[in-house]
DNA sequence: TCGCTTATTGCAAAAATTAGCAGGAACGAT
DNA sequence: ATCGTTCCTGCTAATTTTTGCAATAAGCGA
């Protein structure tokens, strides 16, 4: 998957921001995460396409698609920040052994459609870490 | 609340830590914040009761208490970090106002038992933050 | 295509957070 | 109550992240 893939350079651009090729870099850099990538990772890929990125640019711009929504950060309790491309989608982490699991979007809907009634708040949020132990660890 | 209304001071020492009068400073200074606190003012609450505690034991002290699950930090999208003592429930917050609000944690419930259905996890998540639009910012 | 405007970048310096280590204190055992 | 072990703390240094600013380049209009 690169930034080719969805018309990311649409997104950025009609909501008014400019399309830098260290912009796309870092998306690509993203992209090529398949799954969470740090932030390290990122600028390690980026500075393989562009010589000259700084580090600041990475923090800057990584920020600035999170604000956009193109990109989403999770801390998933190990100390780390994930980036990832955004789509709506959610992550199981077992407190014991630390495996992260990739779970559906459609779960959440039932409760935020009551959140929605009982507090008239429409909830956008698109990935939620739920913290837990799993089937492994647990005593049976 | 302080830190005598629940026995946090067993918790410490039945987890096999020691209990200092720095942890018990900083746990009263989280207490102090009646919902959500920053580092900062953490480290000055607890300063008055101690002139010479140290930043990096509220930074060491703050992620211990937070592992123990004695206190929640939560990233509310406004790039402070807040922390809080531990107990279910969860926030809402508003793109667009920023506005925050608490929410009980027995609307998660049925997502929960799903969760555990479907995915055979035990969710133990006890603090969520789902951001969305909230009724005087949506359009109507 | 060529300028013009101004958002964005790289660099350098500041601020925030973490790590290493020696001294001091908690707390179990005597 | 005192001793001894070992965890915690404060200090300092290292590392990470953010900020300020001048130079550059994206993207609009002519």
């Amino acid at each position: 998957m690169s930034h080719y893939d969805l018309d990311y350079v649409s997104i950025i651009h009609n909501a008014g921001h400019r399309v830098t090729p260290q912009r796309l870099a870092i998306l690509d850099a993203v992209c090529e995460g398949e799954g969470h990538t740090t932030l390290g990772e990122i600028y390690a890929r980026a500075r393989v396409v562009d010589q000259s990125i700084d580090r600041s640019t990475v923090y800057r711009t990584l920020k600035f698609f999170v604000e956009l929504g193109l990109v989403v950060s999770a801390d998933m309790g190990d100390g780390e920040i994930y980036y990832e491309i955004a789509k709506p989608h959610h992550h199981l982490v077992c407190r014991q052994c630390g495996k992260k699991q990739e779970i559906d979007h459609a779960i959440m809907e039932p409760m935020f459609d009551k959140v929605s009634q009982e507090y008239d708040f429409k909830v956008e949020t698109n990935h939620l870490v739920l913290f837990g132990i799993c089937a492994d660890c647990r005593p049976h």
